[in-house]
DNA sequence: ACCTATTCATAAGA
DNA sequence: TTCTTATGAATAGGT
């Protein structure tokens, strides 16, 4: 596009080739971002260079986000498990309960993108008291949710360790049997002894109270 | 980039936005194409513009067939494309370059997202215990820090109201001093009474406070 | 990496 | 929407 119309065509010449790469894959990424931030669209782009190395562009959100809304809008199937969540992102559906629960969903991540920018942009994305009051409810609320949820896996994996700590101290018992029938054999046999002063040695600790 | 410059920033007039929308899209997605050719690269591109209407494009294959490649590039083990941000999650590091800070960015988006299904979604986007306490963990942060903001505007506010409330006193004062005046010299001309009994009513009740 | 001549992309207007 | 065109951007080839 300088000093020469270029063809079409796979460069043969592989220096060519790669500076060509280079230049165009940068300036690829740099229209993606200006149309995104010109027009307010969210772009994905994945570039795999003939070496197999991966560059991307993901300009809202994450890569792993646009894949999931792609997956909901092209109808492809649960490639992701966060696939469900874009499904009503991308229809405007005429009954309205679920356009509204979208629309909350968009304020919310608006505001959590705000809150973020906030935090880690040193003072970029600066929020009026208002802004802050109302984070400040919901982060609150979402603790409580998360350490209700957080209790919940707990008791259960307590419930579960305890089941295992029932079935280990069975099988030491078990095994604490045999073991004296062992030495009774072997007393008989050669009036040797063992010690079995083992108590339990197979139970696990609850590590998980760590947390 | 024709007939004047334009800023990067969101285009307001919408007309100018779809029209620029329609121009830049269709340049990015040539762009790619000739990026692909020229340089042996298979590249993927995915738009949505703020409508959600999908545009796309894959330069060798099919985009599900990217979007694995996508995966296993970049070691997305589980199901869920997001599954892997709680590894690297953890460490803080040291000194994050300006790359790093847009990484740690788009995983704390990732993960308020994956918490705002999980608080709205109804039970759909499934959140294990570790993925739980790390949640936790943040909002917690940043309720403090949220918290601390606050205070530093509600003590602004304060002083703000304290300086008024010393304007108005004084101006409260001076209009006493005048009423009694004006009281005295009807009182020498009249002979009538006028009650005087107003102790500073034009002081502002501090709502603020209700927060 | 940096430099320009040149081609390409596109903003504004019709 | 599409076409035109002046102009800003991207970049091919070279250093």
């Amino acid at each position: 596009m300088a000093r020469g119309k270029i063809q079409l065509k796979r460069i043969e010449n592989p220096v060519h080739r790669q500076v060509t790469f280079c230049k165009r894959r940068t300036g690829l990424l740099k229209k993606a971002k200006e149309l995104s931030v010109l027009c307010d669209a969210e772009i994905g782009v994945v570039i795999f260079s003939p070496q197999g190395k991966l560059f991307e562009l993901a300009t809202k959100g994450t890569m792993a986000g646009m894949i999931d809304k792609y997956m909901k809008c092209t109808g492809g199937g649960r490639g992701s498990s966060s696939a469900t969540f874009t499904a009503q992102e991308q229809l405007q559906p005429p009954n309205l309960g679920p356009k509204d629960e979208t629309n909350v969903l968009k304020q919310e991540i608006e505001m959590l993108q705000k809150g973020i920018r906030y935090m880690f942009g040193g003072g970029e994305g600066v929020m009026n008291l208002e802004e802050l009051l109302l984070l400040e409810k919901h982060l609150e609320y979402w603790i409580s949710q998360i350490r209700s949820a957080k209790m919940d896996l707990m008791l259960q994996e307590i419930q579960i360790l305890r089941n295992k700590e029932g079935a280990l101290k069975n099988t030491n018992k078990y095994l604490l049997e045999k073991i004296e029938e062992n030495n009774n054999s072997i007393l008989d046999a050669n009036f040797a002894t063992v010690e079995t002063n083992y108590s339990y040695p197979l139970t696990m600790p609850s590590e998980i109270f760590q947390f």
